[in-house]
DNA sequence: CGGCTTAATGACTTTTGGGTCAGTAGGGAT
DNA sequence: ATCCCTACTGACCCAAAAGTCATTAAGCCG
């Protein structure tokens, strides 16, 4: 080989960064995951995100699904860590904590990073069983269980009525996944119009949960 | 080469039929696809799924996606014809109506093939905008279509409530689009179950949909 | 039956991209 | 200043799979 330059023009950082590289490789690894799935993800272009060279990224991983687990325990974990926050107050009307669970997870499931995760969860869960149950513990479960307590709250102070719902609370957020759903595919195609959309489930939800006379 | 059986032992069928090729080759290349998605899908594969040489696949086909595209079109027409049949009748109860849909929905959607389906636009759906337009068209602006008339008429007849919900009746079939995404996602962690979840949809979105004084 | 058209074949070529490793150079230690 | 350890590089390697094409033979026609 004639080549010439094996040594790049120079930019003035520094070059030797142990410490650094990880983060900055899974940062890139996670933008390249969510914009091409697995097996379009591109280790090239996961280097060139980095502003390193391919074979660097296996100084930290051991090959490209080790580094796609990182990527994704990564993004489980910060997601979820996000939402620990916002549950302890537990002040209001049912209907008021319904809006708010609900706005909340709009915000984080449509709106958010949090979609791009379920996306490659959907396409590519099969291959890492432990990522999934993990990501239903920290989502479904998690989430259900809150649901639970605040209809059970609900039927205490007498706005709840009680019925199946109690027994599988999911029913009253899969709108939400729903809209997430259709955003994914029909983005180009026919967007929904969220504010309608969002005052349309929650009528539906409301008036499924509540007490006939109850509130409003 | 010393092969000895180019010719395969012998089915006293014909080898040369060009008119059955592509239909063959569709079929088997739904089978692919819906098994693998778009890339895990191998072309030898299809052809031995069809009992040719993967030569004999570009006779009929340009490339890769010439077939994917083919195979998907034909899915989606052939789903779709299906539900034409079941839409005609329209007597009885709203409550009835929309119980009737749904179940028809679960079945399909749930249940049956329309889910590998649903995952691959799902995932794939990108490259090829036009079919995802016409799965729009064929699937949720039908449905909603439908809705809208069968909410319609309910108010017509003293039995719905009007409300934000016939704007985007989507949120009333939303809640099957979830568990079909629960069961792709969790099937091996974590199932559902169906008749439980079944109920719980219909106690909600029927008292949110139907007049308090209404049936039942 | 021999000639001819063309469906079909499958070994071969090409492309793609994950993974490797001999070589380069940053920068602390002496 | 120079030595040495090691982070880093990127050309190379190789497997898998898409795509090609010279060759074979099915089956019609005269």
């Amino acid at each position: 080989m004639t080549d010439p330059d094996t040594t790049p023009p120079a930019s003035g950082k520094p070059r030797r960064r142990k410490d650094a590289r990880p983060g900055e490789i899974i940062a890139a690894g996670i933008s390249e995951f969510e914009e091409n799935g697995f097996h379009k993800a591109n280790l090239s272009r996961i280097a060139q995100k980095a502003g390193i060279a391919k074979g660097t990224i296996y100084l930290y991983y051991e090959s490209k699904e080790a580094l796609f687990l990182a990527a994704i325990e990564e993004q489980v974990t910060s997601v979820m860590s996000e939402s620990e926050a916002d549950l302890g107050a537990v002040n209001g009307t049912t209907r008021d904590l319904l809006n708010k669970l609900l706005k909340n997870m709009y915000d984080r499931f449509v709106h958010g990073e949090a979609q791009a995760l379920f996306r490659i969860l959907l396409t590519e869960g099969d291959r890492m069983p432990d990522v999934i149950s993990s990501y239903h513990a920290m989502t479904v479960q998690r989430g259900t269980k809150l649901l639970k307590m605040i209809l059970a709250r609900g039927i205490d102070r007498g706005e709840v009525r009680p019925g199946p719902v109690l027994e599988t609370p999911q029913v009253l957020i899969a709108p939400a996944v729903y809209f997430a759903v259709h955003k994914m595919m029909f983005k180009n195609a026919q967007p929904l119009d969220f504010e309608q959309y969002f005052e349309a489930h929650l009528d539906m939800l409301f008036n499924g949960v509540l007490k006939k006379q109850a509130a409003d």
